[in-house]
DNA sequence: CTCTTTCTCTAGTAAACTGGTAGGAAACAT
DNA sequence: ATGTTTCCTACCAGTTTACTAGAGAAAGAG
């Protein structure tokens, strides 16, 4: 139940490329700028970046004035569309969608569970955009669940 | 972002050792008998069980007569206990607790979507026991998420 | 047209993880 | 003692993770 470095790369550097008021970047930002303003990996992150291209989140250009730029709006990319585009879907049971799994017996409605884990990550990584993160200005759901009472301890 | 085989499997043998009532069943079930219950590979259901063991939900007894029980109430045992001694943390970041994470600069605000994620996890998994889940009475919560327009279908 | 810059693509790699298997030792009941 | 069943350690093949190397291709500057 992890999420991989690269899903914390791709997000942070498409937040690389928005402005303040969580607009796109309208030039081109070079892959080495956002490997040393995030401390990522410039090779590693080269290839995160060809993924994001590739799905359509991001758009490059080669050259001396070269580099990366998003190519949909931030209000309109959401944490589960990064998610998706780097490392595939939401949640896995056993490397199965949990709609497709069945279970008999004691075990039942187990999938139950896994469909309700689904639907509450969904709540959170659908809703949030790359503009909200930027700004830090996150819709009612994901502020309540921050300001929980053991929001910020490990269980 | 998947459930392992190892979490899933650890579900359904606890489940094996529950009754139709949502109580622990008091005599000991043998580890083959759950292995082909839920067709679960026997020496690795073995491993599993050791887990569950040492992690105090069940208990076990060699010999003739013997098996694995319940330590726990099936009410008492929720499923983030189980993901939690089977797998480890609910929700991990590049290997880290998300409390821990430090984002500077554009990406400041990144480390609320991950606590926010990992609040929504715990409400599902934290809030559902093994005995609502064998007796398929759900919280209002995950019956929400489970009755939600899309919730059994993928995006 | 050539040189520099910057992305593009394929390949490789060490370490960890995943989903198993194998086999003997230890404990329990009879 | 004997048979049953768990306990424990070790092993294993395949995949994934995080990262590196280097050649190639396009865009632009001069």
């Amino acid at each position: 139940m992890r999420v991989p470095a690269k899903v914390d790369y791709a997000m942070r550097s498409l937040l690389q490329l928005t402005t303040d008021d969580g607009k796109a970047i309208s030039t081109f930002v070079k892959a080495e700028t956002i490997s040393e303003a995030e401390d990522i990996p410039l090779k590693f992150l080269e290839g995160i970046l060809r993924q994001l291209r590739l799905s359509g989140m991001v758009e490059a250009q080669r050259g001396s004035s070269g580099g990366y730029r998003l190519e949909r709006d931030p209000a309109d990319i959401s944490v589960a569309d990064v998610i998706r585009a780097i490392d595939g879907p939401l949640a896995e049971v056993r490397g199965s969608k949990p709609e497709n799994l069945l279970y008999e017996g004691p075990s039942e409605n187990l999938g139950e569970v896994w469909i309700a884990l689904r639907g509450a990550m969904r709540e959170v990584l659908e809703k949030t955009t790359l503009k909200q993160v930027r700004m830090g200005k996150f819709n009612a759901h994901i502020r309540a669940l921050n300001t929980m009472p053991d929001a910020r301890k490990r269980r």
